[in-house]
DNA sequence: GTTATCCATAGCGATACAGTCATCAAATCT
DNA sequence: AGATTTGATGACTGTATCGCTATGGATAAC
């Protein structure tokens, strides 16, 4: 068992979308202001700044990647977090960026031309 | 403690070009193959069947992302997995892509007119 | 020196997607 | 009914990037 079985050509492509929806700054916006709770579209245009075509659009595309779930009432839609996998995603890859650049300080405090004992 | 702390600009950016990094198929098998190990260009031209300009770009992609390491032996290329970080990545949302499709099979057992006590 | 091999990179065409503007549909209010 | 608000969608533009072909550069083999 030294060799790692091949993964399907399907599989690769889902796990790519996957990540492919997690890979847009406002898209990633819009999600930590959903961590507060369920929002309507107007709130969530005047948190991220941006055109309300746009967020509906990326609102849009996490719905249909199951990130989101949707719930309407008179004429607001609410969008909430469906998948909360995303967030510990993106607490894995914070740490991991913040451990980068602990150890490039590092780096430069190794660069100590006087040994201190 | 009921707001969620705003996330700098410059973090929502970096995570989503760590995420868009894992975006594309073609290095998502890339990776896969590397799970065996450290592989030079040519063994991953072969394993991938693309373009050997492909494969270098891809290459250079994961390697200024952090994720790979690379190392030279005479005229070859040799590349390693640098950041076991994605492997666990590409776990977690397989299994959550797997979850997935396995409740929506119950969706359809569930779908069972005459209850069978 | 010449040739062959391995890898990186520039140029190119095609495709995909973010963002904007304009419009439309539905529900609410006057 | 008309006006307003809310959200979704289509058309369009600019940008990014995937994959290919061709080329260059460096090392090894003849």
């Amino acid at each position: 068992m030294d060799s790692v079985e091949p993964v399907s050509a399907e599989v690769v492509q889902q796990v790519a979308e996957y990540f492919s929806v997690l890979s847009e700054p406002m898209r990633l916006r819009i999600l930590n202001f959903l961590r507060e709770g369920e929002k309507c579209v107007q709130e969530l245009v005047e948190a991220t700044q941006t055109s309300q075509a746009n967020v509906s659009k990326h609102l849009k595309v996490m719905l249909q990647a199951g990130i989101l779930s949707r719930r309407t009432e008179g004429t607001s839609a609410y969008y909430s977090v469906a998948d909360e996998l995303i967030f510990d995603l993106c607490g894995l890859v914070c740490d991991r960026l913040a451990c980068r650049i602990e150890a490039q300080a590092q780096h430069f405090r190794n660069f100590s031309l006087a040994s201190r004992s």
